[in-house]
RNA sequence: GGGCGAGUGGUGGAAUGGUAUACACGCGACACUUAAAAUGUCGUCCACUUCGGUGGAUAAGGGUUCGAAUCCCUUCUCGCCCACCA
């Protein structure tokens, strides 16, 4: 019975099985314990899905088939997040609507990820961008209005008098250091424009406590709690000499004041003339117009050039007593603290390099407290010790002194306890058309008003989704306001109370969509609600969630920030979406470099499972190594893969159902179905390719595999070449129609017998000091007494001895000996 | 500059306290072939070797341990993220 491995002939039957009898259902409330396996959800951008696509969704497919043999009722599903830049830009390249490129490649991406076998449940199919969806996106941003957690803010961003609103990738560095629009080249400044945020700061403390319930990579829980930035300190104003007004600085070492010698303020700070003496106006308003023109990035990456400009008045420090000078520095953010800080030059870097600069004294008020002297007009001290030259508190720990410092400013009313987080308000506002309406509409009074009551239900069914009107006329602006601006027919509205009103045209970011569709899949098609609540007690949390590793900070943060809020409505039954989360390396072109097509090293996965075969290609995906790596595409490899599925056609001519078939490879077999087992558990899929090969190897050796050996090794593959499983599976079973019972995919994973796994006899090595003597051969249950006296009669072990005293041993059992002498 | 992670053959990697280099790629030799491809067999860390072996090697150096690629310290290199957060 000869036969060639054929993958198109084999792919193509079966998935057509597979999908129409939709085989990888995952089924709410099912009786067997769940598994909910998820990776980000891809956007549209190209008509097939691309190779990094590949690496990211094989080995959780893998994963989540394995869950399936064993007895788990799995959720794997997929969707597109067609909303966003991507897509759009697609759009325009093609010259056609969002709309219907959104259409034409969420198909070519069904079918692709059908083509590599992915174990996907289609009934749970979402897309961002389909007004079903986003209905629910909408809603759920309404809750944040309603709950004051979305709200419009002034925020700092370019502006430029020809084309508007600017990202900061749209503006470049002219040659004179002027900043100039990267369309046009016109000059562009910061300004400060309303956006709507979403105010994640409120739930800083939250998502980092809600860490402790998951299961995440210490790096990721580091990563996010780095980024949340939680500091802990104090506010402590400063009174001005002239006039009533003050400053108020956050400080994390209140307990320096006494070493105090100017406060700064930033450029933008909001009261700034106030603290300008007449005859500095001019220099200072000098300065904070050079200020405007740098970005954020520039003024924080050249941190050697340290700039500011005295501000000619002086305020007063609350402990001391001594008067201070006011500065206006750039190096002091806006957007953190209070816009102001006290400058301590001996115990802080930026204060000591920017006091050097301009002459400001510098004086030391913490010694360390080992007694270390230490010369903080070279070098500011950093660290906790002893304050000196501290009145009152000299002489006392820096911990105590904070504490009583920040005592004294809340009972005298001049400062308080504070922590402030790095997290900032998440502007969550596009001037694009390709996004969710920001459901609100603004009434003639310019108050904001949210389209419908998120809790009067028949209501939201009427006024949701605010529609994205459908309009050829989408790219961007040229002044850089909204698109949708430009359809005044839609724009005109009316309020609750039907008077005149204008809707928003501003759309939400890429990001929101993405930000709760975990929680639609399990419940994708309700119309009713956003998901069901029971339904979401059967499948939430996310078992197993895998991402790209740039998503740490943004959408994974992002997410669990919505979750969160919902948590608190009482929306969702978990306080955190994500059970586990992991991270997925990147796949490189094969000359190492990031695929791009202006290098041309663009792999097309759609050539590579035509030529080499959905399996050969999944194997090779998982058989390159650990999943969280980035690796260059190696074409040898996908061929090595390849062989070894062609070899698996030779292998099946072994198989027998006689007496005693197989028998040489009962050990074989059982310790493959142990590790296999283990690994996949493991998350190691490429240690799993490795044992398959082992076997197959050793099988070559064999005169004969044994029926249940062979069932046994086609299982264990299902996972991983699911197509070729499936052909063998049918063939060894003599199945000659299809139904979907009998699928290799849902049979119950192999078991291995322990005892074929023993071994009456072992050889294990015999170390004197440290080097390998001798191989010993023992039984496998000897004890320490037992292997004692085996050495003392090894030949080899008593000329290395030598005569010398064996002074201690240690025996790990069936593993090694050791000697020491 | 800071945080996190990683450095093992020519290459991807295996081994996370117990015989380092599994599995594969690549390369070499041989076989089959008119030839090539494909396939098969053998070899492939380094040095020495009387061909039995012996010694060395996991970025470099030090430490802990009977025993270290694995744990600790110092240095170097690379990657990712962040970058004046007071």
């Amino acid at each position: 019975m000869e036969k060639k491995y054929d993958h198109k002939q084999i792919e193509n039957k079966w998935k057509e099985f597979w999908y129409r009898d939709n085989i990888y259902k995952a089924v709410d409330f099912s009786e067997k314990p769940k598994k909910y396996i998820l990776a980000e959800l891809p956007y549209p951008s190209g008509p097939y899905l691309h190779a990094g696509h590949m690496m990211r969704y094989t080995v959780p497919d893998v994963y989540s088939r394995y869950l399936r043999m064993n007895g788990y009722n799995v959720m794997y599903p997929m969707g597109w997040d067609a909303f966003g830049l991507p897509t759009e830009g697609y759009a325009l390249k093609m010259g056609k609507t969002p709309q219907e490129v959104t259409e034409e490649l969420a198909k070519g991406y069904k079918q692709s990820a059908q083509d590599f076998g992915y174990g996907i449940d289609w009934d749970r199919e979402i897309t961002t961008s389909d007004p079903k969806y986003y209905k629910w996106t909408q809603w759920l941003f309404l809750k944040f209005f309603e709950n004051g957690l979305a709200v419009q803010e002034e925020m700092p961003v370019w502006w430029c008098k020809e084309l508007g609103v600017l990202a900061e990738e749209e503006v470049l560095t002219g040659k004179d250091g002027q900043k100039v629009s990267e369309r046009g080249g016109y000059a562009v400044e910061r300004k400060l424009f309303k956006q709507w945020v979403l105010r994640i700061p409120a739930y800083a403390e939250k998502l980092i406590d809600g860490l402790k319930e998951t299961d995440f990579p210490d790096y990721i829980k580091t990563a996010q709690i780095n980024w949340i930035g939680k500091s802990i300190g104090a506010e402590v104003e400063f009174k001005a000499v002239a006039g009533d007004k003050n400053i108020t600085v956050f400080t994390t070492r209140i307990d320096t004041i006494y070493g105090a010698s100017a406060v700064i303020i930033s450029p933008e700070y909001e009261n700034l003339y106030d603290f300008v003496a007449e005859e500095q106006r001019g220099g200072v308003e000098q300065y904070v117009k050079a200020a405007k023109q740098k970005s954020e990035m520039e003024r924080t990456a050249i941190q050697k050039d340290k700039s500011g400009v005295f501000a000619g008045t002086y305020v007063l420090n609350p402990f001391s007593g001594e008067k201070h000078p006011v500065w206006v520095a750039d190096f002091v953010l806006t957007t953190y603290g209070t816009g102001a800080i006290m400058c301590v030059p001996g115990h802080d870097e930026r204060d000591h390099e920017f006091s050097v600069k301009y002459g400001l004294k510098i004086g030391q008020v913490v010694m360390p407290a080992d007694g270390i002297e230490v010369d903080v007009q070279k070098e500011p001290y950093t660290g906790y010790g002893i304050s000196i030259n501290s009145g009152e508190y000299s002489n006392k720990p820096s911990e105590q002194v904070i504490m009583e410092m920040t005592q004294k400013a809340e009972n005298e009313n001049f400062g308080k306890f504070k922590i402030n987080y790095k997290l900032r308000d998440w502007v969550f506002s596009r001037q694009r058309y390709w996004g969710e309406p920001i459901p609100v509409v603004y009434k003639n009074d310019g108050a904001i008003e949210a389209v419908v009551d998120t809790n009067d239900m028949p209501e939201v069914h009427k006024k949701l989704p605010v529609e994205l009107p459908y309009t050829k006329d989408y790219q961007p602006s040229e002044s850089g306001g909204a698109p949708l601006a430009r359809l005044t027919d839609w724009v005109e509205t009316t309020d609750k109370n039907g008077s005149p009103a204008k809707r928003e045209t501003e759309t939400m970011p890429t990001w929101a969509g993405s930000s709760w569709y975990y929680i639609r899949y399990c419940d994708p098609k309700n119309e009713n609600a956003f998901a069901d609540p029971e339904i979401l007690k059967y499948w939430l949390p996310v078992d197993k969630y895998f991402g790209d590793g740039g998503h740490t900070t943004a959408h994974l943060l992002y997410s669990r920030f919505w979750h969160k809020f919902f948590y608190d409505l009482g929306l969702v039954p978990t306080p955190e979406p994500y059970k586990w989360r992991m991270t997925g390396g990147l796949l490189l072109g094969a000359d190492g470099q990031k695929m791009s097509k202006s290098r041309g090293n663009v792999i097309n996965p759609k050539e590579i499972v035509e030529h080499f075969g959905a399996d050969a290609c999944r194997l090779y995906l998982c058989f390159i190594g650990p999943y969280d790596e980035t690796y260059p595409w190696d074409d040898h490899g996908v061929k090595a893969t390849k062989r070894f599925i062609d070899n698996l056609f030779l292998l099946r001519n072994k198989v027998r159902d006689d007496e005693g078939a197989g028998a040489e490879l009962e050990k074989d077999y059982n310790l493959m179905v142990k590790k296999v087992t283990d690994m996949c558990d493991d998350l190691k899929m490429n240690t799993c390719v490795s044992e398959f090969m082992i076997f197959a190897n050793a099988a070559k050796k064999a005169p004969s595999i044994s029926t249940g050996q062979w069932k046994g090794y086609i299982k264990l593959l299902a996972p991983f070449i699911p197509f070729v499983a499936e052909e063998f599976w049918h063939e060894i079973n003599n199945f000659s129609t299809w139904d979907k019972n009998n699928s290799v995919h849902l049979q119950e994973w192999p078991k291995f017998d322990p005892s074929k796994l023993a071994e009456n006899t072992v050889i294990i090595p015999v170390q004197i000091n440290g080097k390998v003597r001798a191989e010993i051969e023992i039984d496998s249950n000897a004890d320490e007494r037992a292997v004692s006296e085996l050495i003392k009669n090894n030949a080899d072990l008593i000329k290395s001895l030598d005569g010398r005293q064996v002074r201690k041993l240690i025996y790990v059992k069936g593993k090694i000996v050791s000697l020491v002498v």
